[in-house]
DNA sequence: CGCGAGCTTGAGGCGATTCAACTGTCGTGG
DNA sequence: CCACGACAGTTGAATCGCCTCAAGCTCGCG
């Protein structure tokens, strides 16, 4: 039996991110809520440190993170690494629409990671796994009704992603980490992780640094400054946005918009 | 009736860049092929500067690029600028695998450019329009089999856009411009517009600026330094990629992985 | 207690920006 | 025909944002 108690939650519940993540999306059918749930049956824990998914693995499992932290990223040849996204709880890793990676990326665990892996077998996929082409040509298999849900997570996905190249591109040190800071307190609240303006980011400052594109010590000293403005307090894990409004005209920061859901 | 010739290029022939670009992805039946040229009865030509798709038009119409090269970007409210990507002939515009782009970017045209929007009352979608779900519930219409080249194709985006993140985050304005040199010669080879290592980039620098994060003067002195050391040749929008394995060796350039279409 | 991982701080340097001017090449109209 | 402006590219000089190197610091933990 896999450990009782992630962060703090009981097992019965993890599964609760992961439904109120696809609500967000589009609404879910009690019957579908249902299946989510039974997603609590087959965890898997893994360390920090650890790949959850790599490169070139083909079979490539998608799954679902109940718990913890992970961050999808690339190593170039001398050691420097890009971070492209940080995983939170409820999102879903290896949903790729197409099998084959192609990019040559690489999911890892940064705290210890709680997921759960659906049963594939009866129904095959939720969105068309490695041969939908080939056993149903020119369609998806989709016998639970998820595709819509994971379409518009990989659109939710794909904005983060153009977002990140804006912060990168075009985006100050400053006006980088405040975005960064909004747009989790953003996806945390939709999963219910984050109360008020306060959430939990258990980053060290090397993970911000190569997911911001700067180095460990001007990561350091922008924190300090918007500390020391008095825009967000900062110890340990623990984040507050003390000044949201003013945190969104400095970073350009406007939350994806989602559909209609209220 | 539109203007007979673009780029050089009979109407006949122009939908030759769109068939080539999704055999790299995946084989295709003649009777796909002969789809897709028939697409040449469809175009439409607009203007440099003009707008193809913008971020609220909820319509929007997916189509091709046929001829010239168009980019996608997000707009600050300061006036700065960044560049997602670059689209060149065979590109697919607007088969967002979600209707709502939710994405505040824009497609515009950088040259004059011929498009092909296929007709979708018939099938209505390649992909999943805009209520595939409704009217298919856990399924997408796709008649004619594009499905799987269009998922490969997103997902080949979506590695572009990867190298992008690596390249804004952790290379250097040398190391990017090489980058990208190399992605444009190798994506242009798929669509058999590069001869040997030369090719038409009818890019400004400050489309350059705009796309590698950088200001338009340090684009000037980085092109020329790459001049200088005999890497490549540039005069007017003409390219020559003198020593392609050292341009692959300072940019870490490794192409995507396609099918083993061969 | 001592160690190591993460955070903090200072000093110096380089890469990239900004501002500003100048060049060359167009197409346009007097 | 040449004057003109618009635009893209080029160059120099000064500045700044961010990086690197190198210490110290703090804390949790064996």
């Amino acid at each position: 039996m896999m450990s009782a108690r992630v962060n703090g939650t009981s097992p019965a519940s993890m599964t609760g991110v992961v439904v109120r993540r696809l609500r967000a999306l589009k609404p879910l059918t009690p019957a579908q809520a249902q299946r989510l749930e039974a997603l609590g049956d087959r965890i898997e824990t893994v360390a920090p440190g650890a790949t959850l998914q790599s490169d070139g693995a083909v079979p490539m499992r998608p799954s679902f993170m109940l718990s913890g932290w992970a961050c999808r990223m690339r190593l170039l040849p001398d050691g420097r690494r890009q971070i492209f996204s940080l995983l939170i709880p409820g999102d879903a890793i290896g949903f790729c629409v197409e099998p084959s990676p192609l990019s040559s990326a690489v999911v890892v665990a940064l705290t210890k990671v709680a997921l759960a892996t659906p049963d594939w077998s009866k129904g095959e996929s939720l969105m068309g796994g490695p041969d939908a082409s080939a056993s149903h040509p020119g369609g998806v298999h989709d016998p639970w009704g998820f595709a819509d849900h994971m379409r518009r997570s990989a659109c939710l996905e794909e904005g983060l992603l153009l977002d990140h190249v804006v912060r990168l591109g075009r985006q100050t040190a400053y006006e980088r980490t405040a975005h960064l800071l909004l747009e989790l307190h953003w996806r945390l609240s939709l999963i219910g992780e984050a109360v008020d303006r306060r959430f939990v980011m258990p980053l060290t400052q090397e993970i911000l640094a190569d997911f911001l594109g700067l180095s460990i010590v001007h990561v350091n000293r922008t924190l300090q400054q918007l500390r020391r403005e008095r825009l967000i307090e900062m110890s340990g894990s623990h984040v507050v946005l003390l000044e949201t409004a003013q945190l969104a005209v400095i970073a350009d920061y406007q939350p994806q918009v989602l559909p209609q859901t209220s």
